[in-house]
DNA sequence: TGCTGCATGTAAACAGTTACATGATTAG
DNA sequence: CTAATCATGTAACTGTTTACATGCAGCA
């Protein structure tokens, strides 16, 4: 298997509805919705820049009011390839999780630094359940259409309530 | 924030308890149990040899019956270091989930492939959650003590049962 | 004899992160 | 006027992966 670079077919992926600028990619990426998809703002433009060089966008300048912007479109070329990607088989989900990491090597002698931790957690994934909420409202109103975004959401939705309650229990348990 | 070889933590973890061998390591974070931490086997060796360069860890020959192998075992000041990391805050999990981005970019035109993708999913989570239970059921047994990795094995079943739920009834509406 | 599992590694290539850099526009 | 947000990038570094490499032990 060679490596690739999967940050492309996000881009295509992003770009096969509306052309966008490298920036609202980026604010695309960072919504909730996109929660399992995590991406560092610095590999977009390099990224686009690749993507031009090998013909799957163009890129043209507009200007929104004063506001000078690089908008890329997908070709018929970066569609193709973006469905030669889509029916090869996904990845094996590459998981790192320094909490649960943390939790494994968990003993009696270190309590306190675990109780932080599982508090922590806990108050992040209470925050992660509201903005999972709040997005979910937003896509009813604003693109009612996409019920499968829905259902991913109410997926990680159900993961976050399963882990806010099993946090608990492990608090409780202290 | 620098960046951390966080191998070196998951290491130094396992040799808290045991003197270990690079091999030893390998399988151990090969195991169900681990799901949350992946590595891939070539940076095992080296980040042993960085270990030991850092006075982390020391290393002795041994011969099991006629095999040979390198033992390493954890110093002071590995646990010092250990105990620094466990304490500090986990960084924040930087998922990646090729499976689920194709499922975000999932349309009628592309129903086949979508249905494809989400019977093997099915498939790997009712393997993983077989696994899971063996892997209890072997801790129940030889490290009944270990009720935390029972507890963190139990929250992984749940999550994947809830995940096998979920594309039950996705395959449903297709 | 040949296969599988044990056991330990290295080198090159690539992906991803951090930190740095710049400047324009708009809302308060 | 000034702070926040929009907007686009680059360079250096480090982490990670792939592919390659070797050899012994035990068993059928």
């Amino acid at each position: 298997m060679t490596k690739e670079n999967k940050t492309k077919y996000v881009i295509l992926g992003l770009l096969l509805e509306n052309s966008l600028t490298g920036y609202e990619i980026r604010e695309i990426i960072k919504e909730p919705t996109m929660y399992f998809w995590h991406e560092t703002d610095a590999s977009i433009y390099p990224t686009l820049k690749v993507l031009l060089r090998e013909g799957y966008v163009t890129s043209e300048t507009i200007f929104v009011g004063k506001r000078k912007k690089e908008q890329f479109t997908i070709t018929e070329r970066g569609r193709k390839e973006f469905e030669r990607w889509y029916a090869s088989p996904p990845d094996i989900d590459r998981r790192r999780s320094e909490f649960l990491l943390k939790l494994y090597f968990s003993t009696s002698t270190r309590k306190n630094e675990l109780k932080h931790h599982l508090t922590t957690r806990l108050r992040t994934c209470h925050d992660l359940l509201e903005a999972f909420k709040l997005d979910a409202e937003k896509i009813r109103k604003e693109e009612p259409h996409k019920t499968f975004w829905l259902e991913l959401l109410q997926n990680a939705l159900a993961h976050c309530e399963l882990e806010i309650n099993w946090l608990e229990k492990q608090l409780k348990h202290l």
